[in-house]
DNA sequence: AGAGTATATTGCTGTCTGTTCATCTAACGA
DNA sequence: TCGTTAGATGAACAGACAGCAATATACTCT
């Protein structure tokens, strides 16, 4: 083994990865990126359904990127991750970067 | 629907965050970062079987994180997205900070 | 051509997880 | 206390995928 990250590390990692691996996660945090919102909020806004959008939370909060308050009925979720923004951003910006290296190639005649 | 990012972006970009989310693939990654190898180095490196490496290199090449030369008999194999070590950073860095936040936590009482 | 080696691919299996439905819990108001 | 609402959770199902073994491909050397 000549790795240099510990096995622990990598698993870590890959778990954080993961949990950002989903379009309807990412959909979720797009929306909170934009503010703090209750649950139902975010199923009026997502279309997804209760019970799916739930489940998306808890994976989220489990993982530290977001967090909740409660109030009286309530669930008040919003980012706490600084990097989420960053994270998404790098990989938008290198998808234009393969789009405009597609579109060079076609161009060329490849 | 008030969302910002269309539904083929979030998609894009899960699926590029999912291609990192294995420990397998973070591995080989953490490996060609060090530099160009061969499928059997990467094989002997990682004590990975032949062809779950295979694999995970057609996967690694296909969202352009990695490239591929071919000299004879062997495959060349190393990183060319030059945000995916960025990336692993924010990831393990955020991690040490929620470390921190654990043990702070701990120290005082919870 | 034939043997040997490096890499890619295919088929299979077990595991994981996203989605939905149904149910449960907790808080509020009458 | 009872009904209502917000949110969480469990069961069931389907699709995705990592791992492995076996096989296929592609190149080199004799």
């Amino acid at each position: 083994m000549h790795q240099r990250l510990s096995n622990e590390v990598l698993e870590l990692v890959a778990e954080r990865f993961r949990v950002l691996a989903e379009p309807t996660r990412l959909l979720i945090l797009d929306v909170l990126l934009q503010g703090e919102r209750t649950v139902s909020e975010l199923v009026e806004e997502t279309k997804l359904n209760q019970a799916n959008v739930s489940k998306h939370l808890a994976i989220l909060r489990s993982a530290d990127f977001v967090e909740r308050r409660k109030e009286g009925l309530y669930a008040y979720y919003s980012v706490i991750d600084p990097s989420v923004s960053h994270l998404c951003e790098i990989m938008c910006s290198r998808l234009e970067e393969q789009a405009e290296e597609q579109s060079a190639l076609l161009a060329t005649g490849s």
